[in-house]
DNA sequence: CGTTTAACGCACTAACCAGTTACTTCATTA
DNA sequence: TAATGAAGTAACTGGTTAGTGCGTTAAACG
C-alpha cells in the first residue's frame, strides 16, 4: 500500500504573499530588467503560471511589489509619534528611523533605484502612494511649524528640501557603499562605520535646522 | 553609369570612442542589463562584430564606460584650483560644481547606480580607479586642514563623511527625481527647482562645517 | 604593385526568457 | 455526492539577445 498522499493544502491568499515576498527580494537583487520570473517562480514555491494568475505581468508585479514597499515605511513613520516629542528630538528620532529602516529594509532603496530608472511609470499608476504621502508630509510640516513656533527651529526651511536631504544622507551611503569602499578604500558596512554614519547625520540635519 | 561608391574611410580610433559615446547613452539609459548590444551597434554607426572586436564583452564595454565616466568628473575636480581660495568660498565651489557636474552629466549617475546594483564588480578591476580616488581624497583632506587651521571650519570633520554629503545630496535630489515628483507633487526640474535646491545644499553643508 | 594587416560587416546560432496552452487536482456547496 | 470553479503544474512557443564565423575591403609597407 503506497504512503496516503499527504493532501496538499490550497491557500490562494499564501500563495499570492509567497510570489510578493520572492519577487521583492528578486527585483532588489537584479532590478526589474535584470530580475527572473522563473526565479521568482522557483524561490515562491510556486510557479509561473500563478504569478501571471494573480499579477497579470511582470510590470504589474513590480508595481504591486512597489506600492507595498511605500505603504511599509509610511507606515513606520506614522507609529513614530513624532508629536509626543520636543520638536529637537523628534527631528532626531525621524533621522535615525530613516538611517534604521533603510538599513533593515535594503530593498526597499533597490527597488526605488529601479523604479526611478523607468522614470517612475509604475507609480504613476498607483492612486495609494499619493494618501501616504501626504500623511508624510503633513507629519513632517507639522513638526517644523511646531519647531519654528517653539523657537528652536530657524524659521524659512522648506519640509521638501529638508525631507529630501534627511533621505538623502542615508540613502545614499547605504545604495553607493560599493563604488564608495573601492573610491575611500574603507569599509563601509563594519559596526563602527555605520554608528559614524549615523552620528554625522544626525549632526548634519540638527545645525541644519537649529538658529 | 552607377555613381562610383564613396570609399569608406577607416578610423580605428573613431569607430572606438563612437561606440564608447553610445554604449555611454544606452547604459545610462536603461542601465547593463536593460542595455542592448544591438542598440549600441546602429546608435555607433557600427555593428556588433566591431564592438566585441574592440571590447570583447558587454561587461567589458560597461567597464571602459565606467572608467572614462570616472576619470572624466575626476579631472574635472582637479580642475577647480581650490587651494587658490578662501577656505569657505572653496568648499561653496566644491559643492556648486558637483551639483553642476551631476545636472550636465546625467549619465554619471545612472552609470554608477548600474554598477551599485552590481556590487561594484566592474570597478573592482580597475586599477585607474583607486589613484585618481586617491587625488580627489587629498584635494579635499587639504582643504578642510586648511580651513580649519585658519580657524573657519570646526576641528574633528571627518573628509569621508563630508565628501559623502555633499554628494548624497545633490546626487539623491537628481536620481530620484521621478519618484519624489509623485511623493512631493512638484516639479523637480524646473529652473526655479534646481536653484532652490542648490541654494539649499549650500547651506547645508556652510551649516555642517562652520564653528 | 603586390602582399600583409587590420578595419569592417553580413548573417548566423545557441541560449534565454516572458508569457501561454492544455491539463490535473482540490475545495466548496447545492 | 456530484457539479463547479479556483488552485496548481509541466511543457511549450515566439521572439529576443549576447556573442561568432567567415568573407570583404581599405590602408600600410616592402
Amino acid at each position: 500500500m503506497p504512503t496516503p498522499k499527504a493532501p496538499k493544502r490550497r491557500d490562494a491568499e499564501a500563495t499570492r504573499q509567497r510570489i510578493l515576498d520572492a519577487a521583492k527580494k528578486e527585483f532588489a537583487r537584479n532590478g526589474l530588467g535584470g530580475a527572473r520570473v522563473d526565479e521568482i517562480a522557483e524561490r515562491s514555491k510556486s510557479n509561473k503560471r500563478m504569478i501571471y494568475h494573480y499579477f497579470e505581468s511582470k510590470d504589474l508585479l513590480f508595481q504591486h511589489v512597489l506600492e507595498a514597499a511605500y505603504l511599509d515605511i509610511r507606515q513606520a513613520e506614522q507609529k513614530l509619534d513624532l508629536d509626543q516629542l520636543p520638536p529637537m528630538e523628534a527631528l532626531e528620532k525621524l533621522v535615525r528611523f530613516t538611517w534604521n529602516y533603510y538599513l533593515k529594509n535594503p530593498e526597499f532603496i533597490t527597488l526605488v533605484n529601479s523604479e526611478n530608472l523607468h522614470r517612475a511609470k509604475h507609480l504613476k499608476k498607483s492612486e495609494m502612494i499619493t494618501v501616504v504621502s501626504r500623511k508624510f508630509l503633513d507629519m513632517t510640516k507639522m513638526l517644523l511649524d511646531r519647531g519654528v513656533q517653539e523657537g528652536v527651529f530657524r524659521p524659512g526651511i522648506d519640509v521638501t528640501q529638508l525631507n529630501i536631504t534627511i533621505a538623502a544622507i542615508g540613502y545614499y551611503y547605504l545604495t553607493n557603499r560599493y563604488t564608495a569602499e573601492i573610491v575611500y578604500e574603507k569599509n563601509m558596512m563594519t559596526p563602527e562605520a555605520l554608528e559614524t554614519r549615523l552620528a554625522f547625520n544626525v549632526e548634519t540635519i540638527k545645525r541644519l535646522v537649529c538658529k
